[in-house]
DNA sequence: GTCCTTTCCAACCGTTGGGTTGGGAGTATT
DNA sequence: AATACTCCCAACCCAACGGTTGGAAAGGAC
């Protein structure tokens, strides 16, 4: 047979997103990698180096992807319902980036932080658009637009990590009451007018 | 030495929830729980069986803990930005039942939800508390309850799962940042009055 | 066709994993 | 003080793990 490392590469890494996302770092299988790609588990460790760089390289191809299908311009940062129902859509149309991120955020902990100043970026340009958004009056002032952010994607996304929780709390609540409600929170969240509103 | 049994059963648990927490089931190693526990191996399964029934001990005596610190009652559901604080606070001073559950949903996916009734009761006491809430008028009626504990839960605990992203979203905000932008999120999502509020 | 490099594979390696075993030490019952 | 039962431990089991090795097959340069 003729050689296609191309291929092999390719292979490997589709494989491994499958394998991380399911299993996590610690629960994933080198060799259930190896098998699913159909290549010799030698090729990986040719490839990739280990386990671990090859969780890396996996996560940082998701977040490229969804960096380029997912941006916020500014008229998104001005409908903040829509860009969270935008969010929620594509971490359930592609369920391994989120997974991957979760496994990391408990496996690695916070230092991850400080290594990866293309992720930081990544993130940044999100805030600023918010930060812009702010600055023009489309979106209220009270919240620091990073902690704005925060909360959308918390809302957006957690249900992807903690789907059994989920289930106990909302209960065999469908897909559209999920994005229905999202949507009416972050319009409140990008209310701009503030009401104290509560009795003493 | 005199035999402890009861001892030896809480020195197990209490070494099994610092594992747990920290390397999720896949990553734990009952090995590393006997030793911090300092008990021998053969103790572990004596008494409980399995690692993943050990899992379910800790996570079920974690949950009671938590059931019991933080009841969600009339007045706090009148009171969410309040309510979303104390869960923040909860999970900040106890920080493994958060990640315990995080390694649940990721490791064992939405299955879970069927097999723990008195689960789903803790969570359904809270959204009841949430519907008189709102049936007094003291929330806004135009989000359901249950998705609206969602909503606050996600924001309040998120951070503890993905310590690495929230450090590149808000940067190194201090905690007082966060909850001050929590407990206003929080408001937003309990203000009675909902306003379109957004240019076509 | 010879030489050199790259791709690939089967078999292997040392270690560690969850879980078990056989028996000894402590305690309660009679 | 013999019996019986629970608690405890050191040593063991073996499958599976991440990672490596030696060499064969393929491709490119000349």
């Amino acid at each position: 047979m003729p050689y296609d490392p191309q291929r092999t590469r390719q292979a490997i890494l589709d494989a491994a997103v499958e394998e991380f996302s399911a299993h996590g770092l610690a629960g994933a299988r080198v060799g259930r990698i190896a098998a699913r790609a159909k290549v010799n588990k030698e090729r990986l460790y040719g490839n990739f180096g280990s386990k671990e760089e090859l969780f890396d390289i996996v996560l940082a191809r998701e977040l490229a992807r969804l960096a380029e299908a997912l941006p916020l311009t500014d008229d998104q940062a001005a409908d903040l319902p829509a860009y969270a129902l935008a969010v929620h859509d594509y971490h359930r149309d592609h369920p391994h980036f989120i997974r991957l991120v979760h496994w990391e955020g408990l496996e690695r902990g916070s230092a991850v932080a400080a290594g990866h100043p293309e992720r930081a970026a990544h993130y940044r340009s999100r805030v600023e658009a918010l930060a812009r958004a702010q600055g023009r009056g489309d979106l209220p002032a009270g919240v620091a637009p990073a902690q704005l952010l925060y909360g959308i994607f918390a809302m957006a996304v957690w249900w992807a990590a903690v789907p059994q929780l989920t289930m106990m709390i909302t209960g065999n609540a469908d897909e559209g009451e999920r994005r229905r409600a999202l949507a009416a929170m972050a319009a409140r969240l990008a209310q701009r007018e503030e009401r104290s509103g509560r009795p003493g």
